[in-house]
DNA sequence: TGAAATCCGGGTGATATAGTAGGAATTCAG
DNA sequence: CTGAATTCCTACTATATCACCCGGATTTCA
């Protein structure tokens, strides 16, 4: 049940990109640089990102990403399902087009999976990039006041 | 973010074992043909459930498994647990043993990690074999009255 | 005594993951 | 106007995991 680096990478370029929003395009080589991934991997990922409109691009030099939308606009859920697709723990619960198993009707395996399912959709749907980067800039300046004692 | 085949098989079989508790050992042959999963393959699942102390075996012939305890006192995360390992959706936020990364202190993914992996946990660990039987023979009353309509 | 089971270790084909490689196209700065 | 920076695109690949299967040893009941 582990999230893919997929998902996991791309929380994490959406973070970068949400901290600098309206500071105009950042580059992939900033964001591997200061979360630690490959850029080239990155580059697959935000061609994801860029045509489920999560992000925009600019070409050339000084270009990189930026969000398309404000960082409480896109929730941490739009991010990991376009790129890991459904987080339904089981093909039989996939959203728009589960794979229907022979007992489906009457499976009370299946009526766990959705709680499953309901319960991760509902704390990645609530959690929007906004978030994320006021946790961060909670959890730094605590550090920092810390330096003072 | 699948559940591999063996959460989801070792469920199943669960509930089995769940379904004619108390009636003596279940073969597993029994338990492959009413869920339509491969006996050999259960074979192994079994193995590490019944290292887990979570069902007992009768060796022999008219031998098989039973549970090793009441089925409202095993949990779907029990089961699920032991087969799969933790459900934390990245290394950095598995519950015992977690692999620090290195900005471990101040990581707001790791925030939204925690997050999904407490809610699974919340599920999962809410959900006893015993209320799996009771949805099923619920649902099944519901569709045997739905014949009469 | 033989059939029905569990137990046990190893093997295996298919698929997904997590990248790397190499270059084309675009755009800005000087 | 040229070169550096950057996105864009396609293809390739090593590794690991999954989901089993195989073959036989052991145990126990009828």
């Amino acid at each position: 049940m582990k999230l893919s680096t997929k998902g996991r990478y791309g929380i994490q370029a959406m973070f970068e990109l949400a901290l600098y929003y309206g500071e105009g395009p950042i580059s992939l080589k900033t964001i591997a640089e200061n979360e630690g991934l490959s850029e080239h991997y990155l580059e697959q990922l935000m061609a994801i990102l860029r045509k489920a409109d999560l992000v925009k691009s600019v070409r050339g030099a000084q270009g990189g990403y930026m969000l398309a939308a404000p960082p409480d606009k896109i929730t941490v859920g739009d991010v990991i399902r376009t790129l890991e697709g459904s987080l339904a723990p089981a093909d039989c619960v996939v959203e728009d087009t589960p794979f229907e198993c022979s007992r489906a009707g009457g499976c009370p395996t299946k009526l766990v999976m959705e709680r499953i399912r309901d319960s991760i959709n509902k704390v990645i749907d609530s959690i929007t990039l906004q978030d994320m980067v006021e946790d961060y800039r909670r959890l730094n300046q605590k550090s920092a006041f810390m330096y003072y004692i």
